[in-house]
Formats: C-alpha cells, structure tokens, sequence
DNA sequence: GCACTATACATAACATGTTATGTATATCGG
DNA sequence: CCGATATACATAACATGTTATGTATAGTGC
C-alpha cells in the first residue's frame, strides 16, 4: 500500500507532521523509560522550563511552552504528584501559583541533562540534519508564517487552479454564457464547444483550467483548444461578474501560459472584440501580442471577433 | 518569555513537531467548518485514501494511512455515522471488511477536492515554502531516518559530549583514578588536579569534556589545563575500563581538539608513559607527534612520564 | 478433523492535546 | 466602598492518538 499523506503532499502537511510527532513521542516515552525516569514525555517540556528559567507561575509556563492552560496545569499535576514540583501561592497576588522545582525535581533534572538529554539531541540532530539545511529554521519560520496569518486566512485568500473533470462541465457552460451574453450573443460555435468541451477540448489533447478563490469557489475557467496540427486557440476564457477584481483572471491566464509553453505547441493565439477593453489589457500584459494575420485566419469563427492576438511562445520557452 | 521549545533545540524536536501539528489541525477544522464539509480532520486522511485508492480493507486503510488499527476504525466508524461510507463482509474471509465510498461520500470528496482541498494545499505550501528546499522532503527523510533505525536506537548508539559541572566532579576523580592506579600509582599532582578540578583546571580558563554513551552514561573524560601564558596540558583523559572497546576515546578526543582549535592557545602538549601504547597510538592518529623538547619542559610532573607530545595547532586551524 | 496459532477487526483504557466554563481573587469606575 | 469586569488557575468534556486485549474466523500440523 502506498502513503496516501505521502501522496498528498502539502494538503496533508498537518495530518503528516502529527503522526510523525506521535512518532517521535513514542519513541521518547521508550527512551524516558529505558532510563528509569519520568515515563511521560508530556512532562518533559515543563521540567525544562523550570530548570532552564527557575520558577514560573502558571501563566508564565503557558507562555514559555507555548500550549493551553489546561495542559500546563495536567503537567504540573503529574510533576507535583511524583514529587518533583511544588507550587506556592504568591503573597502578592493569591490567584497565582509559583511553580519550583523540589530537591529531588532538581536532581532529577541534573541526572537528564547529563545521561539522556544529550543522546536525544544528538540523535533527533543526527536524523533531521540533512543537505536542505536545517529542519528547525523551516518549522520556526512555519510557525512565524502562521503568527503572521492563519492557515484559514491563507486558504480563503488568494487562487488555486482546479483540472477539468466532468463534474465542472456545468461550471464551464456558466461562467462563459455569462460574459458572453452579457456583451454578446451565444453563438452556434460558444453552444457546441460550451456543450463538449470533453469531446472537443480534452479529448483533442486540449486543456481546460478553472481557478477557485479559497472564500468564492470557482470563479474562472478558460480553455487551450487544439485547432489543427499544433495549433492551440486560448479560448472561452471568463470569470464570474460577482467575482471580478480580485485578479482571478490574471491568475488564471499566467498558470494556462505555463502550461501552454510545457506543451510544445506550435503557435496560441486568441480572438476577441474590442469591446473587451480590460481583457485586451490583459492579454497585452501577459504577452500577447496582436496579430492581424491570426484574424485574417481564424477570424471568421466567431461574428463578434474583430481582434486577434498571438503568444510569442518561442521567445518565453528560451 | 522565551519559547523553551525553541530554546531547546532538537532536544524538543518531538514536542514542538506536536505543538505545530496541533496548530495546523486547529486550522484544519476551521477550515472545514467554514465550508461546511465533515467537523473532524480526523476524517480526511481516509476519505482521501478511499477516493484516491478505491475501496479498501481496514488492514489496507492502516497500511496506507500510517496509523494504528484502532484509528482507522474510529475514523470508519465516524464516515459511517456521517453516511458518508459503508462497509461489506468479505465474501472469500468472513473477518474482513471492506470499505467504500457512498455516493454522498463520492459527492462530498468530490465538492472538497474542488472547493477546500486545492487552497488548503496551496496555502500548506505557501507557508512551507523557503530557501532550503521542501519542507515535505525532510519529513520524508526523517521518516526514512526512523524506519531504518528507531529514535531510542539511535540515543543509546553513539556519544554525546557533556561539559563539565559540579556534580561532575566525582566522576572526574573516579575514571582517572581506575586507569592512574591500574597501571601506576596516584601522585600527589594527580590527586591535587582531580580533587579541584574546578579551581585548577575550569577557573583558570581551561575546560574539562565527559563523554557518554547513550546505554552506559558517562563513560570517559578528559581535560584541556592551562598552564601558563596560553600554554595549554592535554591531561587526564581516560575512559572506562568497562566501557573499552566502542571508539568513546576517541570521539572525545576529536571533540577535545575541536575546542582547542577554538581556543586560540599558544601551544597545546600531553604527558605519558609508554606503558600507554593504545592511548599513544590514538594520539598519533588524531594528530599528536612526539616532542622531545616538551618533555624537557613540563615532563617532570609526574613520575610516570617518559613521552611527550604536542598538537600542531597551526597547520589544522588554517 | 481437531486443537493450536495467526489474522482481522472491535473495544477498553489511557495519554495528551484542545475548547468551554467554573471559581476565587484582583482591579476599576462611579 | 461596592458592584462590574478582568485575571489566574481548575475542571469538565471531548478530539484523537496510542497500547493492550477481546472475539470471530482462517489456516495449520499432528
């Protein structure tokens, strides 16, 4: 059986890095043990900031360890019951609890420090170094990214791009019968490529992209259509009105010219109506260029189309 | 305060890998909720599995998921709940059961593969993304680490180096005392360096090394004495009898010159006896050579001294 | 062919994280 | 100075991982 967290990827980093932690856990667990000390690791982080920083309260400790309250009270339960710590109500303040390590909480300390902690480091350092540098700068830099922005805010903002399955043939139809009759008319042409784009589009060795924003769903979709003989028309190319200015459309067309130069294909070009203004800007801005011998070609396709435009694809591949 | 798992390095490099795999699966649910897909992200791993692989058997879900048996089945158990499952007995072994998608299930992998599934990972590797190449390809290397040979393995295999501190003074006394009065006797200088080790040796600049192995503990020591003018003594060195034979020596003794490199020190000799065949035999390979003119300097230290050596600083720091 | 062992999954107990909420004490505004 | 609010910690409930063990079925050796 394959890894499916392996096979995921990036979508299941959080799944992944868990079980490896479990993992890693455990192990700790079996060496604590093997050396007759604290058998739970849990403890182990609040026995280290109160060697490493001297007493803490509680409230304190949640911020040195950087986990919930309630954890931090479990584990002082667990120190004070095997008579490690001992906590002090603050003169000061009575709702706080100084927590300090006990005689024998020190020594116990003094004895990890010297026969195990050294081998756990050496051996985690053995494992996780590696030629990509080190392991700890990539989780401390995870760990200031998400301070910064949370994964939800991370996966509501911003694109992703989404393959065509049959499933979004729907979405396909809708978003470009919107833009479409909204300035136009629905052509024969638009009905019969928006109506088969397995057929005529996927199946002819063509692409179909759609891009989704993390809070709207998809929004956009646009189409590489083979024409004839390595010839690729970027075509049927919109997103939603309700959707417009978050540059889901630049977006998409930059993924849909990447993967047209990954094609080898022998020329893309698109056509479109003047009246387009801001996709014609668009399409300036990514690189295309107009191209009066492409209308002359392929202009007739459509009634609206009075502008062609070609993608210089030997000039980006270089 | 401080972040005592930050501060501790790869001693905590289990706890904080939990830590972040908490956060992340905190961001995980959120996510879901928000598009009102299935509350857990317990969840995901098997959905994912079973849509990527097809039906499978809980041994197969165990096998590609990574976890323990008991997991899948609460996963399984929660899929089901949801209607989002079924199961059937097998026909050919009545203890098997096999796995599957329900249509809704189908359907709700279906509508998260296109609306969730592409943002989460987007942003996973957005966040993830950095100078020193994948995040994902260290945890698989040090998933492969500990296939291969376990953390507690790997803490009880080799040596650590443990700088020197006050409770560490019996143990200083004790291994040089076995070797010294095994093979000679304890001279009045002898019992003088090892019962202060730290006004003689630590206070004057100098620095004392212990080396432990991971099953034994501290196994051997050895000491850099500064004697006059940045003139330093490589000086009572000595591992373990009972603990011979696993090359502790000479890890601590590269570790020992690594430091004294570091030391910017004028000059850098030991004294011995010939009786010390292994021991010379080691120092000649890390680099010591023999040198008449220290033994007329500082040889008449000891009584047991006929061999002198000295470390060329020079050549190894440029 | 039957007792023994192995395998597949279920269940119990528990480790350890979380969020939500309770309780005692401190603080603050009128 | 007193009631409202905030803070520090405790406790409850639960999510999700584990190991240990139970139960039914399959396989195996005499």
């Amino acid at each position: 059986m394959p890894d499916i967290l392996q096979d995921l990827g990036y979508l299941a980093l959080g799944s992944r890095l868990k079980r490896l932690a479990e993992r890693l856990q455990a192990d700790a667990t079996q060496i604590f043990e093997q050396n007759c000390f604290i058998t739970q690791p849990s403890h182990f982080p609040l026995l280290a900031a109160l060697d490493r920083y001297g007493p803490l309260t509680v409230s304190e400790a949640v911020s040195a360890l950087g986990v919930s309250q309630p954890a931090v009270t479990r584990s002082l339960v667990g120190l004070v019951d095997m008579g490690l710590a001992e906590t002090t109500v603050s003169e000061t303040d009575r709702r706080q609890k100084t927590i300090s390590l006990t005689e024998a909480g020190t020594s116990a300390v003094a004895r990890m420090k010297r026969d195990v902690w050294p081998h756990v480091a050496r051996a985690a350092e053995e494992m996780a170094a590696g030629p990509d540098g080190s392991l700890l700068d990539q989780i401390a830099r995870i760990e200031a990214a998400l301070d910064a922005k949370s994964m939800p805010d991370r996966a509501r903002d911003g694109h992703a791009i989404i393959e065509y399955s049959d499933d979004l043939a729907g979405a396909f139809y809708d978003i470009n019968a919107e833009w479409i009759s909204d300035m136009f008319t629905l052509e024969p042409n638009d009905i019969a490529i928006l109506s088969n784009p397995k057929e005529l589009i996927i199946d002819k060795g063509g692409q179909i992209l759609f891009v989704s924003t993390g809070g709207l769903g998809i929004v956009g979709t646009c189409a590489l259509m083979p024409v004839k003989d390595g010839h690729f028309e970027l075509t049927k190319m919109g997103v939603l009105k309700s959707a417009r200015g978050r540059k889901s459309g630049e977006f998409l067309l930059a993924k849909a010219l990447e993967r047209a130069r990954a094609m080898e294909m022998n020329s893309l070009y698109l056509l479109t109506n003047r009246k387009c203004a801001a996709a014609i800007h668009l399409y300036e801005k990514l690189g295309f260029e107009h191209d009066a011998t492409m209308l002359d070609t392929y202009g007739q396709r459509y009634d609206r189309c009075d502008v062609a435009m070609s993608y210089p694809l030997e000039t980006l591949t270089a």
